[in-house]
DNA sequence: GCTATAATTGCACGATTGTGCAACTATGCA
DNA sequence: TGCATAGTTGCACAATCGTGCAATTATAGC
C-alpha cells in the first residue's frame, strides 16, 4: 500500500466523513430519482452556497456525479463504485487479499 | 437514518480519513501480530506524542483494541468490526436495505 | 431586452485538527 | 533506590475546514 494510495483513500473517506455530506449522500441514496442543489438543500439546515461546496467536494471523488439540464445541475450517488471502494477496503482490513507475510498466519 | 446515527458514522469514517491514522490502521492489518505504539511509530514518520492521539482516536472510534501489558499498550485491529461497519455502508449505498419509496424503482 | 431562479465564488471568521516539543506519569529492571 | 523506557498531556502554532453573507455568473422564461 504505497501512499499515494493511501492518500487517496484517506481523501475518499474524509469525503464521507463529515455530517452534512454524509447527509447529502443519505438523501441521495433515499431518492430514487436524481436530485438537483436546491432539493438537496432541504436535507441539511445549511446555505445554499455551503451545500454546493459538499457537493463539489462529493463530486472531486467521484462520489456523485451530475448533468447539467438547463440553470439545474441534477445529482446522483455513484451507488456502485463507492460501495466498491468501501467493500474493497473491508476486505483489505480483514485481510482477505493481504499476502501472507513473513509471519504465516 | 437518524442525526445520532448520521454522526456516529461520519465520525467512524473521519477517523479512518486522515492519512497517518489509516497508516496505521494498515499496519496494524498487514502484520498479524499485534504491535505496541512504539513499533507502530516506524509506519509513519511523526512524534511519538502524535502516534498516541491517533492511536487514542481510532481506539474511541473502536477500529482498534488494545491490551495493556506492563507499560506497553498491545494494539490490535477490530477487523470483522471495522469490515462490517464498513459493509454495511456499503449495502446501504446500494440500497439493498432502503425500503422502496413513493418513487418506485 | 428584463427579471427570476440555480448555482458558484470571494471574503471573513470561528472552530477544529494535526503537529512538535517539553514535561510529566507509570512501569520495568538492575 | 535510581535509571531507562513506554506512553500521555499541556502548550503553542500553523493549516485546514465548515459556515454565512454578499456579489456574481448563467440560464430560463417573459
Amino acid at each position: 500500500m504505497n501512499a499515494a494510495e493511501t492518500q487517496k483513500t484517506a481523501d475518499f473517506l474524509k469525503a464521507l466523513g463529515e455530517f452534512n455530506r454524509l447527509s447529502l449522500v443519505y438523501e441521495l441514496c433515499r431518492c430514487e430519482s436524481s436530485q438537483n442543489a436546491m432539493c438537496l438543500c432541504d436535507c441539511c439546515s445549511v446555505d445554499a452556497s455551503v451545500v454546493s461546496r459538499h457537493l463539489k467536494v462529493l463530486a472531486e471523488r467521484d462520489i456523485v456525479t451530475f448533468d447539467k439540464v438547463g440553470r439545474e445541475k441534477i445529482y446522483r450517488l455513484n451507488r456502485n463504485e463507492v460501495a466498491t471502494q468501501l467493500r474493497e477496503l473491508a476486505d483489505l482490513i480483514e485481510n482477505k487479499n493481504c499476502k501472507r507475510g513473513h509471519h504465516g498466519i
